[in-house]
DNA sequence: CGTTTGGTTGAAATGTGTCAAACTTTGTGG
DNA sequence: CCACAAAGTTTGACACATTTCAACCAAACG
């Protein structure tokens, strides 16, 4: 495998991320596949950046999973948000000096490190790009208001529902997703720390979903029998996700 | 009062908020002073932009507060942000184009709405203001980072303390606190609303700050006795709104 | 094949919700 | 400026969703 496909393939998920919102040039395509970004390979469970770090750099989740959390002063943790393939969680890194969460690896993940002068260059060169990027980081700031409202105003099993439905449509946008089913590789605990529940009652609402033959999960498989069913049960309205082609009903 | 000076007045919460972040030159003074603002006064408890709207324009809040919210789909209904003076809430309508959230004034506010094709050109023109205008979303979503901690992680009594934290140290910085005192228009109902609890509850977790002299509140008045205290209670720690300057110790 | 990680279970404790009523303050029109 | 309505706050008793704690089981893994 030579460099030129090398390159093209770390860069992909990016790009396939922007032609979601719109078309690139030859110019804007030419300008991102130029943009130097140090790839690595991380294990499982690893803080790829931490609270209070002041990074030089942003990432791009080339594969995997990730998740960003936040501790409490007594150490409870809440995750905010999880990142797949595509995503640029830390992308405010550029603005905001010093991070005020952690990032962490749920499964090995492949990274592109993209140093922060390089990133800063391109948007001034490109200003689709800039706004495009801008664009991302509020979608992810909908996704957090969406988080809010899920923690704070829904019960524990439409919450668990809602989260799954976040996390299929978002798969599914960048083709993760086959015949409504996926790899989850997200624990119990994991699920908890994300619904400000505790372990032993998200696996309490999980049993009920199955009862409920709302999901079929098992290990790191999930699949999904009626994906109407579950929208309702978890309340789940995507429009907060302002993803340009929604899931199809058919 | 001759038209120079209205217009300096008006847009002048908007420039504190940016000379914050960084000096403006003479010449970016000048492009926000120039930047076509449509002024109106506001009653309260009237939407400004509804969730499903398509926006035009943006808005600055130039005095009054406002709330950001959603609604679940049996009607409860979730803050996730309270809006002051020099805000602009809906900045991220310039890229999303339907809103996902609805503002409504909790006072009279004095709103200036920009045209969407107005600020894209300045933001075109004046690059270091479109980075600031960027930064300010990205702090608007490291807040609701927070906010879902505090909502999932936190008691009711932490939460609290939490949230009253965040909003003295966000009026202080544009000059709204004396003494540790403030004019505080946000009913118990509003509280519990953004706390995601009970409106009953709220009122208990009040009466039970005051019995333990952490707040003094009556009407629309807070003054807080010991800052350092209520920070404790609220586990507050304000890196997430990433503020130049903290609030003095002294 | 033992050890670790993740999942499951039950019983008791508790934070918060619910409901319904009364009280207080604020605003307003007569 | 009083009277009344409306909005906001406070209270009590009870219900319930979720937590806590502690144990056990199952699957993954080196």
């Amino acid at each position: 495998m030579h460099a030129a496909f090398q390159n093209d393939y770390n860069h992909s998920p990016l790009i396939r991320k922007l032609e979601s919102i719109f078309s690139l040039t030859d110019d804007e395509q030419q300008a991102l596949m130029d943009l130097p970004m140090q790839m690595a390979v991380i294990k499982a469970d690893q803080d790829i950046v931490r609270e209070g770090d002041r990074p030089s750099r942003c990432f791009a989740i080339l594969s995997g999973f990730t998740c960003t959390y936040k501790l409490t002063g007594d150490g409870k943790r809440q995750i905010v948000a999880y990142g797949i393939a595509g995503d640029m969680p830390d992308l405010q890194s550029l603005h905001l000096k010093v991070l005020d969460m952690t990032i962490t690896t749920l499964t090995p993940c492949s990274i592109g490190f993209v140093r922060h002068e390089d990133l800063w260059d391109l948007c001034l060169r490109q200003t689709r790009i800039a706004a495009a990027f801008w664009r991302e980081t509020l979608v992810e700031g909908a996704a957090f208001r969406e988080w809010v409202l899920n923690v704070g105003r829904r019960e524990a099993y439409p919450r668990m529902a809602h989260i799954l439905c976040e996390l299929l449509v978002r798969l599914r946008a960048v083709g993760l997703v086959d015949n409504h089913s996926c790899t989850l590789p997200i624990t119990q605990a994991e699920f908890a720390d994300a619904l400000g529940i505790t372990t032993v009652h998200a696996n309490r609402v999980l049993q009920q979903m199955r009862a409920d033959d709302l999901i079929e999960l098992k290990g790191e498989r999930l699949h999904v029998p009626d994906w109407e069913r579950l929208k309702e049960a978890g309340d789940f309205h995507p429009a907060y996700l302002h993803l340009v082609q929604e899931w199809p009903t058919a």
